[in-house]
DNA sequence: TTTTCATATGAATAATTGTTCATATGTTTA
DNA sequence: TAAACATATGAACAATTATTCATATGAAAA
């Protein structure tokens, strides 16, 4: 989101319930805030990011063990947990040159289990 | 994710703290659910589609109506709606020329309020 | 029938992004 | 000190994607 197009000319074709727009128009919520809840979910929206977030859910871990459980590269794993740890969800502790990184959210596993309810039902 | 890279080396440092890592790996769940999870959320992951979801949650529109109510153009919406749709998220029915849509599932409004709660507690 | 209108869709494009590769940083050990 | 090791990071690349534009589809109205 947030790519520089040239600004749409809103739709091409007339309103055809103003009611109901006008009323949900006064419902929306600060353009700002959808923003930042489009951000978060798109953290979410990566299947190694989730397999980190899913594994740290189950322990405390650094990034050579979670690079060996995922099989991945240590600097992918790296480069993603930049991510997560700038989106507020993981949390690190250094211990020498070992960096050790847990969850840093309650919700985590609470917005695992609404996506996995949506899976199930589908 | 799901994109075509040569297969990783695993990581390229020795596994730290093996224990954990065999007990983490015992308890993840199938990859493809994980990969169905982030699916799911990448959906979420545009603010677009966050508001038209919004939009929805509030009353059912027709194409133009959502459109107009977030300025952007039909086309845009249209395809949009598609990714919803595909995603389950979203239904809708036609009357003559026009089709309304609506939300078809009721975790949205769930899905929602946690990214909310994680937004406010940073 | 012809026109009009709402919606859908395919192709093209610009922007974003996940991984790799090479290398830097910083800590421990020899 | 130097070597070894865990982690971080910047650049580059390939893949994905959100929108635009042009046009197709299908239903209602003229």
């Amino acid at each position: 989101m947030a790519r520089k197009y040239t600004p749409a000319e809103s739709c091409d074709c007339e309103v055809i319930h103003e009611e109901v727009v006008n009323k949900v128009k006064a419902r929306m919520p600060e353009e700002e805030i959808l923003y930042e809840l489009a951000e978060v979910f798109k953290v979410f929206g990566d299947s190694t990011r989730i397999r980190i977030l899913w594994a740290l859910d189950e322990a405390e871990m650094c990034v050579c063990d979670i690079a060996y459980l995922l099989n991945m590269t240590q600097s992918a794993i790296s480069h993603q947990l930049r991510v997560l740890k700038q989106a507020k969800l993981v949390r690190n502790r250094k211990e020498g040159k070992v960096v050790y990184y847990s969850l840093d959210d309650e919700h985590v596993r609470m917005i695992f289990d609404q996506g996995l309810a949506h899976i199930k039902e589908k």
